[in-house]
DNA sequence: GATGAATGAGCATTCATTCAT
DNA sequence: TATGAATGAATGCTCATTCAT
């Protein structure tokens, strides 16, 4: 053994991260179905038994993909719905965590967030990502609630309504359009959430703009 | 030729009509990754061969279940955007439409309006679901500002925001619960819209029961 | 449904045949390791698919091989050990249907018999080759003492015995010596079983010649 | 070079042996088809490229396995044959030493000594085992004749079926029934061998009880 | 010599598509 | 037109062997 067990550790990671990448860009050429062994080692420059000595198999590195990019978010949210904040902060903060982690991983998160095939192979992982960002934002609208925030009403489907307002800032995103765009998108949302459509709404309850100030992705 | 070309049309047709329903089945019991056109002809009663007199390839054969599950509730979200209506009504009736077209479909319906796998194969189709959809909220949402039954802001980004809260329907139907749930999802939708979650909009704006009165899929 | 349902089933047995027929060809030549899926399809002048639409897999053309050279001649074995007959005959008439097995399969048989890596493949089926053949050689030994054609020994043992001896035909048919060579160690197994090797056997117990005159496989 | 010729040719040896003792191990867990060049070095707690300094390919570690097994009791077999005996006694004498062999190695000589692949790879090995062993107990059946031990037959035949007998002593060890069974399958072949099975033979020409007393193993 | 990551030929299996009947 | 067997490219995975360090 030449190399230290830390140091050897490191290579590793770097390998793996390595062909991380590279399973990523045949990922976002290809799309998931195109994702083949053959294709990421081509893409790694390295031999199709290579991506065996670093994943077990197939699933193992699909779960590794998926684990890099959703996990760190999904944790995110999850540590601002429990975070100390009132629940109308939080909806805003975690869009903005949302934004800042797209501009890391282009187009990848959405679809991976969404694709049912790597959800089936990711079943295991504790909780799928979309079920348990659910949990989390139906958490922030019941303390919404309770703090006296938002009026009554169901959590549950407002925080699948924020879900759903969320997958489709993955769509703007993905669709590459100027980062301007995905900013006003989310402004929009918070908006909608606090306020809705009704007109007059504004005057009675508090312009947007107010609370929330230039704010997202300064 | 022994039919005459009308007659011969309506046959077809009728495969095809066949045809169409095996995909169908054998995608609601497989997921679109078991779909092979073996089970499809074994579902169908039909030899594998006779499947390729009807359809190109197995793409078009897809594109044709898209279409055939996809289209004419893009359709009916096209005539509503364009019919005389108030444009909160017609929110309504958009989401009447989907509770009423998922009762059909099952499942099928929002994974297909979903799935990426489909969404690149039916990409050449004029206009992929998801982005005519998108199109029909964001007239909806003008009509509504221009009318002075919504405050002013962006209606492509609530357009979106409307598609993400459509989307998540498709999971409420695909989860299997009550349609309970589903109809009761509808009404938290629409009173967010209209109204928002800040406390008091209720009283300042009228209720959404109000406006709403027991409406959905009654 | 152009063929009858009986004609189909017929051309299927034949090119099942067929393909046995290949399985063993590359059996024989290449041993059981070098028996591949592709050389079975190219020593059958087919593609590889082809035989997925008549084994479902490997171990099932495996299986189907084994039965096809084995299980008659197990089964031939059971039938004369529960046959009516004296239990030096039955003997006798196993050997002879041996050779005559041998004949048709050469080589194919004996490996098979005894290769461990199809004993696994094969093993839910009934009883293994071997440890059937035992069961029934013991049986024949066990009438012997009965009726008095045998002095008393333990039946087990000299069943095992007689396996072993019949295992070394097969080396002998592998060889692909005379087939005189066969019949003629066939005699010496008798004869052994019958007097043993000690020096004035024959004077007292009779002389194998006379027993068994114009012998095996005439 | 710090180390003298031989020293070197002992520590190669020694490493050799480790080796061997590292692919007996897996052999016996894994089977012949689990023994991975991976696995053996694993075993042997070195690097897999390490074996290849010892041992030229998978093959010839195979052979090496083979003949450290076989080899010793293929010369004790021929030591035997060539001493200065009665055959008679040197048949229980191949037996003494088989047994304790098989003490030793487990069910891995048997194996060794019938596995189809095996022999293959160590085809080119001066002698296999299997064909060694036949001429030995060959010559002593023609010495048990030319000494009026036996009765006139075929010594090669004979030969052949103490092999077939021997061979079914492997199957009892490695079913690894109770070493009593062993001893007194041993007991029913040597009496076979001698005596034969019919009736009022052991009046005639003496009990292989009184000839072999309590003998083997003890 | 020791190491163990890299290599790539080889394997079983799947499945969309073709085509002779 | 209907049929369904034939086809063969594609895919995930294994493992003996090599070679740079």
């Amino acid at each position: 053994m030449r190399l230290s067990k830390a140091r050897k550790e490191v290579l590793t990671g770097m390998i793996k991260d390595a062909i991380f990448e590279a399973a990523l860009s045949v990922f976002q050429e290809h799309g998931i179905h195109g994702l083949t062994m053959d294709r990421v080692a081509a893409a790694a420059k390295s031999a199709k038994g290579s991506l065996y000595n670093y994943f077990e198999n197939k699933n193992d590195l699909l779960r590794f993909v998926y684990m890099r990019i959703v996990e760190p978010i999904s944790q995110m949210i999850e540590q601002i719905a429990q975070a100390d904040l009132p629940a109308p902060q939080k909806l805003e903060e975690i869009f903005r965590a949302l934004l800042q982690h797209f501009l890391k991983h282009g187009g990848a998160f959405g679809i991976l967030m969404r694709d049912e095939t790597i959800q089936d192979i990711v079943a295991s992982a504790k909780q799928r990502g979309r079920a348990h960002a659910l949990e989390c934002f139906t958490v922030i609208f019941e303390q919404g609630i309770r703090e006296g925030a938002f009026g009554a009403h169901d959590p549950a489907h407002t925080g699948r309504m924020f879900l759903g307002c969320v997958s489709e800032l993955f769509d703007i995103q993905a669709a590459g359009g100027p980062s301007a765009t995905a900013r006003q998108y989310v402004d929009a949302v918070l908006s909608m959430f606090f306020n809705g459509l009704s007109v007059g709404t504004d005057e009675v309850c508090g312009a947007v703009e107010r609370r929330r100030p230039s704010t997202i992705l300064t």
